[in-house]
DNA sequence: TCCCATCTCAGCCTTAAGTCTGAAGTGTCT
DNA sequence: AGACACTTCAGACTTAAGGCTGAGATGGGA
């Protein structure tokens, strides 16, 4: 019996990439396409997969939400975290979220549809790279202290460039409590400065580059 | 007589999926992949392709540095710059080295055929979306007051999340010095802080968001 | 040669940013 | 009921950031 794949990314180019990747294995069955997490959820209720690519970076919905809300409901499916960066917190959030394994696009061919079937299996699979990433992450306690809903609300406008003023405004809170908030954002994420911050928080997605002011 | 065409793109899966939608097209013949802008350099000295598919972000050699390159010493060959991402600066720079099409990754196998076939009869091509961002460039003449060269300096580092006095130290100036400096780049950026400032370098690519501090 | 842009720096000033200490109200978990 | 985390805010403080004005040095172009 073949493993029922789905893949989802938001590129017509990559998901036909991931498509001739699969129809190399006779093992592997690709039913279904998604382009955003949204999409992702709905079609893994009316497909019942049994492993999902997901790219973590889509509109609409992006991979961690997705993978959380399938973990969630259907735990019986795997979900394999494939992106084109390498990057702490996303692997991190990746595998909180409920991945089971985490590719980068450069993977070959042979070496994901191994990571496909050891996810069906069960096993978990990492790249080189993002287990030596995990590794480190393990081997230094760093417990990198997670802020807080409030916190992340006014980090997510520090990362806008806005200031202490305009963020109690939109907040409706007192410059000072923005001011008490910034400090434990910056001491958590590690960082001296309000710049620090805002570029750290557009390194894990926090907000879109993309995005305007 | 086919379309000799070359993709580079750092990412395998990417790479699979345009050769798969090339290879729908009797027209159009892959004569070779390259992973990086160095080695598309070297490649298209040695296999001479009618038109290159380039993505512009790569490790190594980036995409716009190599366009100038290849456009420079190979101008009879065209060069469509494919990328994941619609960016104003990105569109204008790859213009600006020579391509003549800029295409999404989301862009489907019909119209990425026809765009390589236009772009061999020397036609531009662009995606409706980034046809539409260059209009609205052409039409607001914007006249952005370039930066300076040590403005630039400036602002790179400033755009790492360093402090004035860093910044000093660094370039070996006064930090008075540097606080001249930032204030033009704000003027001339239009951005009320360093933090609006440092956001912008990163999404003109100034500086890379995945580089450290 | 003269003009002009650029780079350098100074002084003076205002405001924003950030730290520290302390504290009150809320909700959750045990 | 008590412990604990989170959110809110105050006062007092230090330092960083940024604006404004002025000005000397360099170097290229008309």
């Amino acid at each position: 019996m073949s493993i029922r794949t789905l893949i989802v990314d938001d590129h017509a180019v990559v998901r036909q990439g991931l498509k001739m990747f699969l129809g190399l294995d006779p093992d592997l069955e690709l039913v279904g396409e998604a382009e955003n997490g949204e999409e992702a959820v709905r079609l893994t209720g009316e497909l019942n997969p049994d492993v999902i690519l997901m790219d973590l970076l889509m509109p609409v919905m992006d991979g961690i939400t997705a993978i959380s809300t399938i973990r969630r409901d259907f735990p019986d499916i795997e979900i394999i975290a494939l992106t084109s960066v390498l990057e702490d917190e996303a692997v991190m959030k990746a595998m909180r979220a409920g991945a089971i394994g985490y590719l980068l696009k450069d993977t070959q061919a042979e070496e994901l549809r191994r990571a496909i079937k050891a996810a069906a299996a069960g096993q978990v699979q990492l790249s080189p790279q993002a287990a030596a990433r995990l590794m480190r992450e393990v081997r230094a306690p760093e417990s990198p202290e997670k802020l807080t809903e409030r916190e992340t609300d006014v980090l997510r406008l520090l990362a806008l460039g806005r200031a202490n003023k305009e963020i109690a405004l939109e907040l409706t809170i007192g410059e000072k409590t923005v001011k008490t908030h910034v400090s434990a954002i910056l001491r958590k994420l590690g960082v001296p400065s309000r710049t620090q911050a805002a570029l750290h928080a557009v390194r894990i997605g926090l907000v879109s580059i993309e995005g305007e002011n």
